[in-house]
DNA sequence: TTACTCGGTGAGTATGTACTCAGCGAATGG
DNA sequence: CCATTCGCTGAGTACATACTCACCGAGTAA
């Protein structure tokens, strides 16, 4: 790769790295392209020549994003079966990047068509896999015969409730956190027998 | 009320009915004020003769179908004490609104803090509602000890949830009438003992 | 060294939208 | 009947913001 090439690489990567950011601090429907460039330290019309539209860089961003998060979900799902563990596992996950959800969770609803059916579809791979473990668990007789489509939908549901209304339920801090112990106990008690 | 009097009252009418039906259609976020004025078949600038900004015309949009929501709980709790019949009826009663409670859940996170302050006042007040009838059902030894706000929060978000990404949900009919059934019966799970 | 390539620049364009205001004419009141 | 009030009109203003493009200059290749 040559220098111009290197620096292209960079640029882009200082448009996603400041996009990102601000993502995570008010989300991206109210924040201006050019906000997003003067971060990134470069000039409007430079965003333009890597992304055709903000759209694209959007897409781009939360694609990257999810299927980072996504494969270490997987991850986690090989390292144990417990249910109650892969979703505490699963909370310190969200936690730890609580910025960025919760902006999705709030702006999800009103993405144009194309993105939102895009990180849905990201999503139902998340669910994918807990179908498959409490479906296991059924089986083995350990949780109750259930509609999981239904009892993950009070999971998700819940969860994307607290994200995307975070500030109104704690003024600092993390929501997820401080309802962590609340949500495992009470989506237990949705599989108990 | 001589004539002009009535003249006004009857525009400012036709502002709130032509703004709640768009709210209903497409929210108001992305909804121009010169739209509303058209549909009202009003000149734009005599909405601002009746609403300071497009904020005043919201928050009194949607504080009035709120109350008048809240009363139609009210009245069904004095009814009857079966939380699974009050369920019954609460969904029913979103279902005859979906869209603009689908509305209202997509834009919430989005509004500025004192408008959603005053709706999620309003919603809390419907939580103390079903907050005491489970309660009176934990006395009565209905249901188990459970720690109610977390358990609301479920159902709440969970219905959030659904109506806030309805188009995902459904292409066309009601959201609600679809997992009516599958709220209820988790919800219920939730609080046996 | 030189001609050319190409990523970056930033002022400019097009569009959308909340809100204003000078003026109009019907209603009002004396 | 006339002067005044006042709800309404709609063109205009101010501002925001996505996207363009003529130009620049460093990098590249001969």
């Amino acid at each position: 790769m040559n220098k111009r090439q290197a620096q292209k690489q960079i640029t882009r990567e200082k448009i996603i790295t400041a996009a990102k950011q601000i993502f995570i601090e008010k989300g991206i429907i109210n924040t201006a392209t050019a906000q997003i460039a003067e971060l990134a330290g470069i000039a409007h019309g430079t965003l333009f020549l890597h992304f055709p539209n903000k759209d694209a860089l959007v897409i781009e961003l939360l694609d990257v994003e999810l299927i980072k998060f996504s494969d270490n979900i997987k991850q986690l799902i090989l390292e144990t079966s417990d249910i109650d563990k892969i979703l505490d596992q699963y909370l310190n996950l969200i936690q730890a990047e609580e910025g960025f959800f919760s902006s999705l969770a709030r702006e999800l609803p009103n993405y144009k068509d194309e993105l939102r059916r895009k990180i849905l579809f990201r999503e139902s791979l998340m669910r994918e896999h807990f179908h498959q473990v409490i479906e296991k668990g059924i089986e083995q007789n350990i949780y109750t015969q259930i509609d999981i489509p239904s009892a993950l939908t009070f999971l998700f549901g819940t969860i994307n409730y607290y994200l995307s209304l975070k500030s109104s339920f704690v003024h600092q801090g993390s929501v997820i956190e401080k309802f962590h112990e609340q949500i495992i106990d009470i989506f237990m008690k949705i599989l108990k027998k």
